[in-house]
RNA sequence: GCACCCGUAGCUCAGCUGGAUAGAGCACUCGCCUUCUAAGCGAAUGGUCGCAGGUUCGAAUCCUGCCGGGUGCGCCA
């Protein structure tokens, strides 16, 4: 992606700085030398483990340019860069200069500024860009998630798209980009006939008073299941022309079925809209694929009368074998249009309405060759914007037996697994708060409910976003009803943890701390970690990727709950319990600040 | 046939813009609740990084070929 990584963390930052200054006093008559404060800066990580230091820095790009041999130039530096004044102690090992941070310093930039939320507000990308005027403005991006069929059911397939789509408006917007939520429901098509076909001369249920939009999935695994049963009898033909004929009315806005379609369109929505607020998400804009329908094939017949397409076969699309992308179809023989059409019309739309620099698609692998088509072809018909549209492609959800299919009706509804999951919850870990035991606080019943909706959603959403884009997701219900280990509600239970810790010992920011009293190995690892947050955020802002983000969040509550355990607050003595609450405090709110950006809520307690 | 994705511990996965001894979780085995939430912590076990070459001071990581699995490639969306 266009933005670049700014030098945000101010560790980081002097570390650079320290390291520049020393190789311009240790090589200021080397020839070649040309090392940039946001070079070396990108070349700081932490180091493997803390017996070697807290952050690292490997000499290995300077060796070409000085023609010496890395661990050479490391005990060059060396000496120079001791006295940067965040440092406590450099130590050349190899290639490589390690650095151990005062904890005077830690304690202030990281704890301090985590507690005091300055953390979160800082700036981690140069987001500027300029606009026609020559003025400065942050970039604009627009991310499209979630395209749902109407008239079918949202199952656990719908839910990676969702999660996946939702973290990453959530890290955009963190880092300080325009984001703009988008998505796209196909409200139109052979499915929605299908439907409506079974549910006018086939159906013999009532219509539910609740729950209509699930049904209604229903209808169109039905439909599809007669249709198929019906293929080769008499009943074929005679089957075709009633869908053929329902497209037409939908297709002209009239008629019985266009009426049918508003109405049980709006069940579907339903049933998305509650979908969406269960997954705490929100979208800016929804496209409807109908609205795009009729101008996507108005704007295409302008550019075949413009000569910019050719007619091949009866049908009307762009040759892209130059570009080994075979034939883009855009008008059938029928007259009628198809999915690039409407994307190809979507993009322009897009771009119109809210000027994005960037137009990011998350859609499924198998829709690669479409969006690279459709791109493609946007890009001939000098679409200037088609450079900054992005297919941003993960792989699928399957259950242990193959592939999910709403036509074939082996899905799992997705309010199925979260009502399996709350029942879980609730059985497994919460009820026992019900009872006027008295090893617990009594629960009310609500709390017990809010509770378990927001642990069942940490785990469905951690377990859609923590593994690669590019990686499948086989769902296997008893798998996920497992809570240990790395899940969601594990994250979870560290924020309730420290909650807790922090209420009952009166946690106050003010509080007076020492830092230098953090000396144990599990402190520090901690502190150290707490430090690399932004950083982490901002590469999977960079690589449109959520695992790193999961990846920290759990490496953060493992060094959390090691602290947890070795190290008593409550009993230490009063200077130290206060710094280690102001530890523990730091991480409970870089946690809730994490968990949020994957869509995922912090219970106070669990 | 062509294109893209995946192949790392028994299972599920990190690590991949080359760099310090290949890491987790689950499962299995041991230990830890009179102490701040045991949905937890500690310890032990477990790997020819699909195979074969190449580039490099250095390859799980980059390149080529092969093998195995998945997906896509004109009238569906």
């Amino acid at each position: 992606m266009k933005v670049k990584p700014l030098p945000f963390n101010p560790i980081f930052k002097a570390l650079a700085q320290s390291i520049v200054a020393a190789i311009h006093e240790v090589y200021s008559n080397e020839e070649g030398l040309d090392i940039e404060l946001s070079q070396v800066y990108s070349m700081l990580g932490l180091a493997p483990n803390l017996k070697m230091g807290h952050i690292a820095f490997g000499c290995f790009p300077l060796a070409k340019a000085l023609r010496k041999g890395p661990p050479q130039i490391a005990a060059q530096l060396k000496d120079h860069v001791a006295n940067c004044p965040l440092v406590e102690e450099v130590q050349a090992q190899g290639p490589y200069l390690n650095f151990f941070i005062k904890k005077e310093s830690l304690g202030e930039l990281v704890i301090a500024a985590a507690n005091s939320h300055a953390l979160f507000e800082t700036e981690i990308f140069d987001l500027t860009t300029q606009d026609e005027k020559g003025k400065k403005r942050n970039e604009k991006w627009m991310i499209e998630y979630s395209q749902p069929n109407t008239h079918k059911i949202l199952h656990v397939g719908h839910m990676r798209n969702l999660c996946l789509g939702n973290a990453l408006v959530r890290m955009c917007r963190y880092a300080g980009i325009d984001t703009s939520a988008v998505t796209y429901p196909g409200d139109v098509g052979t499915h929605v006939a299908k439907c409506l076909w079974y549910y006018k001369f086939h159906n013999q249920e009532e219509v539910p008073k609740e729950d209509k939009g699930a049904w209604l999935g229903q209808m169109y695994t039905k439909a599809n299941t007669l249709l198929e049963e019906q293929r080769g009898t008499d009943k074929e033909a005679e089957n075709r022309e009633s869908l053929t004929h329902i497209l037409k009315e939908l297709h002209d806005q009239k008629g019985e079925f266009y009426d049918l379609w508003l109405e049980t369109k709006s069940w579907s929505v339903e049933l998305m809209k509650e979908t969406y607020s269960w997954a705490d998400v929100e979208f800016d804009r929804w496209f409807w694929e109908s609205e795009v329908d009729a101008p996507s094939l108005t704007y295409v017949k302008e550019l075949y009368d413009q000569g910019k397409l050719i007619k091949d076969e009866g049908a009307i699309g762009m040759d892209l074998s130059d570009d080994k992308l075979g034939f883009c179809m855009l008008i059938k023989t029928d007259g009628t249009g198809l999915y690039a059409t409407k994307d190809v019309e979507l993009a322009r739309k897009k771009f119109k309405e809210y000027g994005v620099d960037k137009n990011i698609y998350v859609v499924d692998n198998r829709q690669a060759h479409h969006f690279k088509q459709v791109f493609k072809v946007l890009e001939k018909v000098g679409f200037e914007k088609a450079k900054d549209c992005h297919h941003l492609q993960y792989e699928m959800v399957e259950l242990p037996d193959g592939a999910m299919s709403s036509r074939k009706g082996n899905i799992v509804p997705l309010m199925e697994l979260v009502s399996e999951m709350e029942k879980t919850i609730k059985e497994n870990y919460l009820e026992k708060y019900l009872s006027d035991d008295s090893d617990h606080e009594k629960w009310s019943q609500e709390e017990v409910d809010r509770t378990a909706r927001m642990i069942a959603g940490g785990a469905i959403k951690y377990g859609m976003v923590r593994v690669d884009n590019n990686r499948k997701i086989v769902f296997d219900m008893k798998e996920w009803l497992k809570l240990d280990g790395e899940t969601g509600p594990y994250l979870q239970y560290v924020h309730a943890r420290i909650h807790s810790l922090c209420n009952k010992l009166g946690y106050r920011e003010e509080m007076p701390v020492n830092w230098e009293l953090l000396k144990e190995e599990s402190e520090t690892a901690l502190m150290v970690k707490l430090m690399d947050f932004n950083q982490t955020v901002a590469t999977g802002v960079q690589k449109l990727q959520t695992l790193g983000v999961c990846n920290y969040l759990f490496e953060l509550g493992k060094l959390f709950n090691s602290f947890y355990a070795e190290c008593p607050i409550g009993k230490a003595e009063e200077e130290l319990k206060h710094t280690r609450l102001a530890l523990a405090h730091a991480t409970g709110e870089v946690m809730r600040e994490g968990l949020s950006l994957l869509g995922i809520e912090a219970p106070t307690k669990m």
